[in-house]
DNA sequence: GCCCAGGTCGGGAAGCTTTCCCGGTGCCCT
DNA sequence: AGGGCACCGGGAAAGCTTCCCGACCTGGGC
């Protein structure tokens, strides 16, 4: 506990916040700057400007992201990849109010290095916040920790691929075929094809049906 | 008090239970049974034998139906309609799940002659069935006789005929085109261009603004 | 009785989407 | 290298929706 606690240098551990919401980000980041060794260096409330903020050499500016998930116009996971693509050193410290085991396995797979819901305590997430700086690797908080376990059987829609995921997360919020393929830059036809897979492989047939499973899967924001 | 109630003779007042779902059913048989000066001529599970109950002269068989609105197959509502056509003076007093001033109206305009909750004291049953055998129209539960009034604005949906409030029903139910049609005897076609009215005139696009519209009134089951 | 308004029912044609099949790329793992 | 899988979309055929239209029926108002 003593020693450098990870890869990292010695000083304070470097913190960047993610979040669309302004007053909750501003409201944990006041919580985290009363946290001795450790400073937010950036706050951002999308994707874009986090892009900015870290510029070409992320490991000059933070350690750590926390990063929100649900944000507006493309989703927190497609940034969560494509950050982990460009600085793989960086680490990603999951913060949503979603707490289903399928978004938890999505956000593993797409690289980040823990998982914190939006309800745990504050001591949860600055501890977490040390831990994954420390090296480990999915630090989950307590309320998901048993739900990535659990499932048991077989968790039917753990088996879609990213693409599929997204795609179906655009399907439940109601958006349109040509809406998630702006959201995505893809061709509508591509969406259109990611679809009828998604459909497949759940079993679904109608719109309708699709909107039960996400609510009996909790995959709908909010 | 002492009287005849109402436009019948000077016997018990006969009453037919039909609700698909038999222990509910059973259960406020009992309850009728128990009370004096009524008596439960028959108990039906699904329209078709409820119509076979009824027989040619419904008159002979019982003054007022309790009526289930949410039954499998084609809707109570249609039901509601049929027999009020073939038996114009069986009173029919619904008696559902359904709480919103959506379906309270739609099924006054069908001819319900009052309209009871499930989650309705008991003696509020009672009462209601003795109002209607009376000759009372309109006779809502307490917990809904508010509603029916308090819309205020525009209710949206109420400016639905009966079959495109059938067709959006269907939908909200996660069926198919072809269900519906089958359902309600019509060809897809006809279901189809229903649908696209629907649409049109609540001013929704996918049908996962069809859900959140009827989860917001209150149109769905259970 | 006449006429009109509006609900109900579906056919036809045009346009859009979905579905199925396929080929190409890139990554990872053996 | 080679197999497997995800990713991306084109093309053709099938399926639906949408728009428009005509027909029938019922209920009012004149």
């Amino acid at each position: 506990m003593s020693g450098p606690p990870g890869p990292r240098g010695v000083g304070p551990l470097r913190v960047m916040l993610v979040d669309d919401h302004a007053v909750v980000r501003a409201g944990y980041r006041r919580l985290l700057d009363d946290e001795a060794g450790l400073r937010v260096v950036a706050e951002c409330g999308d994707a874009e400007s986090a892009y900015a903020a870290l510029g070409p050499a992320a490991a000059a500016t933070a350690d750590v992201l926390v990063l929100d998930l649900s944000m507006p116009g493309r989703s927190g996971l497609d940034m969560l990849r494509r950050a982990r693509l460009r600085w793989p050193r960086l680490r990603v410290l999951v913060f949503s109010m979603h707490d289903s085991p399928a978004m938890v396995a999505q956000a593993l797979a797409a690289g980040a290095a823990g998982f914190i819901t939006k309800s745990s305590e504050p001591a949860l997430l600055v501890a977490a916040l040390r831990r994954v700086a420390a090296g480990e690797e999915a630090v989950l908080s307590p309320d998901i920790a048993g739900a990535a376990q659990a499932p048991g059987a077989a968790p039917p829609h753990q088996a879609l691929s990213a693409r599929e995921f997204e795609v179906l997360r655009g399907l439940v919020e109601g958006l349109s075929v040509e809406q998630i393929a702006a959201r995505l830059h893809l061709s509508p036809k591509t969406v259109s094809n990611y679809q009828t897979q998604v459909r497949q492989r759940l079993g679904l047939q109608t719109a309708v049906d699709l909107l039960h499973y996400a609510r009996q899967h909790r995959l709908l924001p909010g």
